[in-house]
DNA sequence: CCGGACGCCTGTCGGC
DNA sequence: TGCCGACAGGCGTCCG
């Protein structure tokens, strides 16, 4: 499910119920994750403070005072504020309860999610260590875009959706973005031009930027902390549009295969 | 180093 | 109706 949008919509619907105040308990039904959740994860967080709530590309770190909790939401993931004593449905597989009667809840059912226990700092923790550029800081740019395509042939969708070279960025909103720039998906990196890369760079920005303020992508069960969906899908140009014309000049939209994930252009206006 | 394929899970949908 | 394969918002790991 989740991309930037999604994860910063997360993030921002918690802040205001969660940082600052005390963690009292946690309950872990399901530790099978994508990494078991650590066995004493309940001891070190039972009264810690949350002082933070930050994103790292797709991932959610919640600062305490001794180190850092850290939550990725898979493809399924989704974690929501329910009152205290909230009766579990399938598939909660781990709670937060909070001091002041709210728990903070995540809902994972295929488990591709994480929950794990980090020391300071996070960011030399081996998941956060080595990911790329984050679209919302000053070191998103075209330039470095390019200098880190410098000498690669891979197509620029694969291209973005790699986590070491862009953070964030999953398979909607690499279509998405690369629509925006018109630049056809299947172009090697290598024959991007500079001037391109400019478009590239900020049709990220934009897209990533117009997502968020619609509260994220629903598809099927994605709804923010507070339980409201998201609505981007009602502006997508490209994704699962196939056969559609294009919004912007009425060629049938088509879909493709690139690394075994579907993806959705124009032929006409991306080249 | 790079690029590509696989596997981890559950749920849903389309075709027969 | 039931069954079966394909597919779904991610990503670490392995292999050539």
């Amino acid at each position: 499910m989740p991309e930037l949008p999604e994860v910063e919509t997360t993030r921002r619907g918690l802040v205001p119920h969660v940082v600052g105040r005390r963690i009292r308990d946690v309950v872990v039904r399901n530790a099978r994750l994508r990494w078991p959740i650590p066995r004493d994860l309940r001891r070190r967080l039972r009264g810690e403070e949350v002082l933070a709530i930050r994103r790292r590309g797709k991932y959610l770190l919640f600062d305490c005072r001794h180190g850092h909790l850290l939550i990725h939401l898979g493809m399924s993931g989704r974690i929501s504020l329910v009152a205290e004593g909230a009766a579990p449905r399938s598939h909660d597989h781990f709670d937060l309860q909070l001091e002041g009667g709210r728990t903070l809840r995540l809902t994972d059912p295929r488990r591709f999610g994480a929950v794990l226990w980090l020391d300071s700092p996070a960011e030399d923790h081996p998941l956060l260590r080595g990911l790329g550029l984050e679209p919302f800081e000053a070191e998103f740019t075209a330039r470095a875009l390019r200098e880190r395509a410098g000498g690669r042939r891979v197509a620029v969708k694969q291209f973005l959706m790699n986590s070491r070279v862009v953070t964030g960025i999953g398979n909607i909103y690499a279509s998405e973005a690369l629509h925006e720039a018109r630049v056809h998906p299947e172009r090697s990196v290598a024959r991007i031009t500079p001037k391109r890369w400019e478009l590239v760079a900020a049709a990220i920005r934009g897209t990533l930027e117009r997502a968020i303020a619609a509260g994220g992508t629903t598809l099927r069960d994605f709804a923010s902390a507070e339980g409201k969906p998201g609505y981007f899908q009602h502006e997508f140009a490209v994704y699962g549009r196939e056969g559609k014309p294009c919004k912007r000049c009425g060629a049938r939209i088509r879909a493709s295969r690139q690394g075994q994930r579907s993806t959705f252009f124009c032929p006409r206006c991306q080249r």
